[in-house]
DNA sequence: AGACGATAGTTGTTCAAACAACTCTCGGAG
DNA sequence: CTCCGAGAGTTGTTTGAACAACTATCGTCT
């Protein structure tokens, strides 16, 4: 029936179907958030994903993490790890170290350089994502958190580590 | 007080605040979502942008739009809308006509190549958002565009065209 | 009429993302 | 012991994104 049809299709006429219009309102809204990130880590010459990459580095430290592996627990996909971390390295925020036990894989390790970065960061950071969502109310997150937990169900990869565990 | 702080800033320590487990998990889940678009345009050389592009100017054909006005609405920000119509008109989807009542202007407009092009793709469109959250109920999608409406309230642009009208 | 500032796009250049092809290393199979 | 396939990174190359500097045009102030 085309009246089920254009009913369920078209949020006001303006979507093809209601699914679209969320991943279009999804990806309008991290693109305005994104903006805050990107311009408080530019003043740092980081990206967002150099960053969570020491962040995560920095939850292991002193330990270590091989490189592939850092790339599956980033918050979204890196398919170029070597040279975001060469950058990385040519700061000295990383170190490698080849493995005698098993020389294919490199461990990565963060400086006291890269913590000391990302500790001169904390308040600015929390700032910015203060700035991006501090007027929503904490139930309002909490529903948020839980629609996009139900979003990625289907997508989370079986070995995903998401969200982050320490 | 450490306490009221220690218990606003971390969901089961993991991050710093609420807003910022918000804002990644919103980041997480775009990225996941955006694969399966990435995956579909792809195998038509288009990019997202691109095909939006094309979304609003089939939105308001025979009509045509100007350059920059064109880039204040698509669904995220397009810094470089010169470059990426230069790369449609190349494959003949989009013509530009420079104005004569004002010469700076230039306005944009779809070709039937490009209704054309679109056309073509609409299942696989509809598909694709299907794959990305058809398991979601249209309840929950609902909440969904709700919460991401207000995330979004502080941050649109006063001129800001969203959600696309027509 | 000429000059100035604002508008609308374009071009130059740098840098990161993406995909594929390649190297090096390890663990067996024969 | 050698060969082969899989695993872990690296490198080559192409392409798009981003920011800034530039050109062309218009309105208007004097």
């Amino acid at each position: 029936m085309s009246a089920a049809r254009s009913a369920k299709s078209a949020s006001k006429r303006r979507f093809d179907s209601v699914e679209q219009a969320a991943y279009l309102n999804l990806w309008r809204t991290y693109d305005l958030l994104k903006a805050y990130e990107d311009r408080l880590f530019g003043e740092h010459d980081l990206s967002a994903q150099q960053y969570n990459t020491l962040r995560l580095l920095r939850s292991v430290h002193p330990g270590r993490v091989p490189t592939l592996e850092l790339g599956n627990r980033l918050v979204s996909r890196a398919p170029d790890m070597t040279r975001l971390l060469d950058r990385l390295e040519a700061r000295a925020l990383i170190d490698r170290e080849r493995l005698n036990e098993n020389r294919r894989v490199v461990q990565i390790g963060i400086t006291p350089a890269g913590i000391d970065l990302l500790d001169s960061l904390t308040d600015q950071v929390r700032e910015c994502h203060e700035q991006q969502l501090g007027h929503m109310t904490p139930p309002e997150l909490a529903a948020l958190n839980g629609l996009l937990n139900r979003c990625r169900e289907p997508h989370e990869p079986p070995d995903s580590h998401w969200p982050p565990t320490t």
